[in-house]
DNA sequence: CTGAAAGCGCTAACAA
DNA sequence: TTGTTAGCGCTTTCAG
C-alpha cells in the first residue's frame, strides 16, 4: 500500500498523530531498507547539528589532550561530536577554522583564542553559541571557564616567600594573553611589599614553544646576580626549562629552586621531582562540556554572562629548597 | 545592481564563464557580507563533505595526540577538517562513532581498529573511504600504515642479548590486537635458538593501562628467578612500568635493564634515562595523511592494497646495562 | 489520522 | 557572458 512521505515523516519522528499500526509498517520497513537519515537535508530544514568545534592551539600540549579527551567524553553522553581545530595560537588558522565551523553549521564552539582574534572571527562567533576556555578575550563574548591563574602563581611565589629567597625570577607567557598577563599579575602582587620584590626579574615569550623556556633560563642564570628560585607560568615553557636544566646538569634545588606550571606526567621524575602548580583540567573541562551542553540546549536569551574560575593547587616536590642564607 | 543567484555562485566557484570584473564584485560584497557557503546544501547537491574522522583510542596518549597534530596539520592543507573520536577500545564505541560518521557523510575515516571490530562497523567502513592506522584488522579492508612492530621489538631484545641477559622478560599489550600480536612475536623470534629462549617470562594485557606495566613488573620480580631484563611493547604500559619503578625505588639499571616503548618527553629524564624504542609516529601519520587526501581525491576504483611499514630505531640511554655474570 | 505542497541554499542543465 | 529554473531529502505548515 501507498503512504506519502508526511506520513512516513511524521511516524519515523513519532508523531503522536499517526496510529501506532501505520507507524510499526513504516517502522520495519525502513528498517528492512536500511534506511538512515540524511543529515544534510535535516540540517537544511535547521535541524541543529551535533558538531562542536575545539579551538586550541595544539593537541601535543598535554594541557590539551586533557582537555580534548574530557570533553570528547563529555560531549558523546549528550550526542555531540568533536571538530579538532588547531590554531597554532595563529589568528588566521584561527579564522579559517571558525569558517569553515560556520560552514558545516557547527552547533557551538569551545575556544581557546589567540591573543587579538580578527573581527572576522568576532563576527562569525557573534551568531554562534560559544565558550571562551582558559584563555579571555573580551571581544568574543562573556562565557568563560578558566583557571584562576593570579592565584596559582601567587601561590608558587609564597612558597618561595616563605623558604627565604629573596631573588625570584619569572619566565611565562606574552601578557598580551590574558593567561599571561593574570599571571605575571599573580607574579607581582604577591611580591609587593616584601624584600624580593626589588629583584623580580621578568621573562616572557610565546607560551607553546619550549625554546623560550630553554633562552629565558640561560639569560637569567647569566646575570651578574642571579635568582635563587624561579617561578614558570606556562606548561610547554616548563618542559623546555627543565629539559635545559637537565642538559647544563644544573644542580636543582642546590643552584637554583623552581616551581613548574602544569603536572604532567613525568614532572614526578624530572631530578629530585618538580614543585609545581597543579591545575584540574579534567574537572575544568568537563564542567565546561557539561555547561555548554546545558547551553546549547536551551537555545533561550543571553540569560546573562557565565564565568567560572577553577582554583589551582600546589604540589611540593623535591625541586624547591630553603634559599641559603 | 541586481545580479543571478547562479552569477553569484559560478563567481565564487571560480568559473572561467565569469568576467573578472564581475567576479570581483561578487567577491567583495561577499567578503563584506561575511558569507559563508551552506555545507549542508552543497551536500544535498552531491558535493562531497569535508570531514575526515580520526578513531582512536584515546587522544591523551601521547602517541595518538602526535598522530592527531600531524594529520590535522596535514588534512588542514588539502582542506579536510578532522574530527576527533575516541574509541576507549571499545567495539560499541567505535560502531557508534562510524555511525555518526557515515550520517554526517563523512569523506573518510582514519582508524586505529579496536581488537574485532563490530559487524556493523565493518559494514558501514566497506562503504566508505578508510584507511588503518598502526593497528590492522584483517576484516577492515587492505589499506593499512604501521609500525614494523616485531623489528621495533627485534631491536630492542638484540640490544639486551648483546649485554649478555639471559632472563629477558616481556610486558606488553594482549596478542588479540595485531600491535600486540607483532611484537610479542618479535620478541620470541629475536630469542629463538638464544640461551635466554628457556626463561622468555611473557606478561599481556590491554595496552592503555598503566596498572597493566604496574602488576605485571610486580609479578615479574616477585619471580623465583626474575628476569634481569625487561622489554615493554607499549606507550602507556611503559609509563605504567616507569612509574612504579620509581615509586618501589628500584634501581635502574643496577637491579634491572628496562627497554621502554615509545619516546615520550620525559623519558629522558627518568631515572638514568630510558632506553627506548623510538616511533617516527609524526612522520608515518603525516604520510598517511598524505596518502590519503590522495585517495580521497581521485575517487576511481580500487587500485589495489597499500600497506605501509615504517621502521622503528632503538635509542640507547642509560636504563640498560651489561648482565652481571 | 493522513496527504499535498512549500521551501531550506545550493548546483547545473538549459535558455538567452 | 549572464539569467532561469529544477530539484537534492527532509520538515512543516495547511488542507482534507
Amino acid at each position: 500500500m501507498q503512504i506519502s512521505v508526511s506520513t512516513v515523516g511524521r511516524a519515523l519522528s513519532n508523531d503522536p498523530r499517526i496510529s501506532s499500526e501505520t507507524r510499526q509498517r513504516v517502522v520495519d520497513v525502513a528498517q528492512k531498507m536500511g534506511y538512515a537519515p540524511n543529515r544534510a537535508a535535516q540540517m537544511m530544514r535547521g535541524v541543529a547539528s551535533n558538531l562542536v568545534g575545539l579551538l586550541i592551539p595544539d593537541i601535543r600540549n598535554s594541557f590539551y589532550a586533557t582537555t580534548a579527551h574530557a570533553l570528547s567524553k563529555c560531549l558523546e553522553s549528550g550526542g555531540f561530536q568533536l571538530m579538532l581545530c588547531e590554531t597554532d595560537d595563529d589568528r588566521q588558522t584561527e579564522a579559517r577554522h571558525l569558517r569553515e565551523l560556520a560552514s558545516a553549521n557547527a552547533a557551538g564552539v569551545i575556544i581557546v583564542p589567540s591573543s587579538k582574534p580578527l573581527p572576522d572571527s568576532v563576527r562569525i562567533l557573534s551568531s554562534m553559541p560559544h565558550v571562551q576556555f582558559l584563555r579571555k578575550s573580551p571581544a568574543l563574548g562573556d562565557h568563560c571557564f578558566a583557571l584562576d591563574d593570579a592565584a596559582g602563581i601567587g601561590l608558587a611565589v609564597k612558597h618561595l616567600l616563605d623558604l627565604g629567597h629573596e631573588r625570584i625570577g619569572y619566565i611565562g607567557g606574552s601578557p598580551n594573553l590574558s593567561t599571561g598577563k593574570a599571571r605575571l599579575q599573580g607574579f607581582r602582587e604577591m611580591l609587593r611589599g616584601t624584600r624580593a620584590e626589588t629583584f623580580a626579574q621578568e621573562e616572557v615569550g610565546p607560551p607553546s614553544s619550549m625554546e623560550v623556556g630553554q633562552q629565558a633560563l640561560q639569560r637569567l642564570l647569566r646575570m651578574p646576580l642571579p635568582p635563587t628560585a624561579v617561578v614558570i607560568g606556562a606548561v610547554q615553557i616548563t618542559v623546555g626549562v627543565l629539559e635545559e636544566i637537565h642538559r647544563c646538569k644544573i644542580s636543582i634545588p642546590r643552584d637554583l629552586s623552581i616551581v613548574g606550571f602544569g603536572d604532567d606526567l613525568g614532572f614526578r621524575w624530572w631530578g629530585p621531582g618538580l614543585t609545581t602548580v597543579s591545575l584540574p583540567m579534567a574537572e575544568l573541562a568537563t564542567s565546561c562540556g557539561l555547561w555548554f551542553q546545558h547551553h546549547l540546549k536551551r537555545k533561550d536569551t543571553e540569560e546573562g554572562a557565565y564565568h567560572s574560575l577553577s582554583a589551582a593547587r600546589l604540589v611540593i616536590r623535591g625541586s624547591t629548597f630553603p634559599a641559603k642564607q
